[in-house]
DNA sequence: GTGAAAGCGCTAACAA
DNA sequence: TTGTTAGCGCTTTCAC
């Protein structure tokens, strides 16, 4: 039981799979008996066009790559919702890659994307990547690219961000007008653009507020709460006493709940804590966690959005669009000390 | 600056297609010399072939596909990473698809991995899914598809699994050895192998340390943490008072953690919880989720070496393999009442 | 209104 | 050792 290809159906009618082709595309330069027969044929065989050869002969898929470095992580996640939201909406396929955060294997990812000839990629950065040069090539050659939340400042295109200082700052204030007086930064690997962005909004909120700003309290971790958890050991042993922790991520916000608790400390008396994401397990935490909420989903609809017209409308790559979306406090027992 | 071909190396060097095709396959009936100059061309004009063309050529694209009902989930992420452990080793590029536990989505899904000529499929089913014709018809035309965790038992190919009978018991009687004499248990959805399987377990237990099945306590969850907090809530205002629960998965025990703290109950003291999978945020909890570990990237690598056997022997299909990977206990505070 | 032929990039008989 | 031809499945001029 083969695939029905073009050709059967032409053979069985007695005509040519050119014919065949047009009717079925409905166009209007065939007889509409034969459109009709076609169209039934083609029903009843169930055909449907073979992809692989429209790619071949148009250079394109109607399929649009995704890559982040790690799908586990919620965030990701839930952005990749919404550029599923969108893209079937419009007809196109997501294919989903990992680069988990390693330059080699982000490499990879986009080489497989361009030879593939899928329509566009929307990419978050690896860790790992200081070097842009993959990403330039492509773009150069007109390729539709659209950077969301770890963005590349380098390459001239769309992008989707948050406003990651103002959101790190809210979140240090908010520790502040707690009466937090020594708070710590977690911050996530420096070469990331969204890392030190935060760092910046905390930096400010301190500088604002007149409290000294020490660097022993300003820890980095890996966005994850393995690594996290190890930093904030290490910040709790430290010399300094600290009574407030902004995290750069939830997930780095897990790995310290989890040291405070584990060094018999509580939240938010002896230190309140929040994160930066608002992912779903924040609020099953005990005790539930404050962050910073990112519309994720609303991210990926909007880079989708961008991505699919820069694919349909080459020319429009003259302007780039950075969409910079709202962040929102959410307020939870780990930081709240005033009702 | 468009891609080069190999009729681009073969106009450039004056010789055709084909000489250039075996020069670059390193074919032993080609002249040394003229090898060596159509690889250094290629080498020069920076030459890959073109994955399509091979494609349409050879109905195959060294791609796998796998299909899994939410990449959020830590569990499925972690099998991912098994499965491309030993498909990248082997040369294959896997593609990720997921289906939201939606069963359109899923034969969506299926179709795009036949249509695009991948070499194989490795899948998790959809809670949604009762019907397997997408599979069968795929199935029965020879290609190679190997079901995970959640396995398909309508259909005669290779699966891996997790012995959930034998950890479901483990699980269920640890609560017994604790002291627990009213277990509740939160169940997966019914249509699931994996749900059933679990919950025969836990009433096997019950059975055998002669400890009534209670119809009443036993209730029934989505795999995820939103909905287990609200089954739980109902659980816990019910009648009967519970001082065990086993949960079917650790995204439900997640939830049902978060509802036993909010109603102001300790564990374990009050209650006793174990969860299944041993996702990395199970031991970050406050306190610590007991859970069965599961195998998950062994069960990736697996998994994935079937699926590549069975695509490079396709006779191998006679014999099906089923396997079924060991579980084991993994004892926290949520659950440890005797030291 | 419909067919023949060329071509997307590549490989594999079959010739030479 | 190398070239010619055909073909994977499809669309699209260009003829008729």
């Amino acid at each position: 039981m083969k695939k029905t290809t073009i050709k059967d159906i032409a053979r069985e009618l007695n005509v040519s799979t050119s014919t065949v082709s047009r009717a079925l595309r409905d166009s209007f330069e065939i007889g509409a008996e034969t459109k009709q027969r076609v169209l039934e044929l083609a029903k009843r065989l169930d055909y449907t066009p073979d992809p692989v050869a429209l790619s071949l002969l148009s250079s394109h898929s109607n399929d649009i790559g995704v890559i982040v470095p790690d799908i586990s992580n919620p965030f990701f996640a839930l952005v990749i919702a919404g550029i599923e939201d969108v893209a079937f909406a419009q007809g196109y396929h997501v294919v989903i890659y990992q680069s988990h955060d390693n330059y080699e294997r982000e490499v990879m990812n986009v080489r497989h994307i361009a030879n593939r000839r899928k329509d566009g990629m929307l990419v978050s950065l690896a860790t790992g990547t200081q070097d842009y040069a993959h990403f330039k090539a492509l773009h150069e050659q007109g390729f539709p690219i659209v950077f969301f939340d770890r963005i590349c400042d380098e390459i001239d295109t769309h992008k989707v961000s948050v406003d990651d200082f103002e959101g790190a700052y809210q979140a240090t204030e908010h520790l502040i007008k707690q009466g937090c007086k020594t708070i710590a930064h977690i911050s996530g690997p420096p070469n990331l653009l969204i890392s030190r962005r935060r760092l910046h909004g905390y930096r400010s909120a301190l500088l604002d507020y007149k409290i000294p700003i020490m660097e022993d309290i300003i820890m980095s971790s890996e966005y994850n709460s393995q690594e996290a958890l190890i930093i904030t050991r290490r910040l709790l042993g430290g010399s300094v006493k600290v009574d407030g922790i902004f995290a750069s991520s939830d997930n780095i916000a897990i790995g310290s709940h989890a040291a405070i608790t584990e060094a018999g400390l509580s939240m938010p008396h002896d230190i309140a804590l929040i994160g930066f994401s608002d992912l779903p397990i924040t609020s099953l935490l005990n005790p539930p966690l404050s962050t910073v909420a990112q519309p994720a989903f609303e991210m990926g609809r909007s880079a989708a959005e961008l991505l699919i017209n820069l694919i349909k409308n080459p020319k429009d790559d003259r302007v780039s669009i950075s969409n910079v979306l709202r962040t929102g406090l959410v307020v939870r027992e780990s930081s709240l000390k005033i009702q």
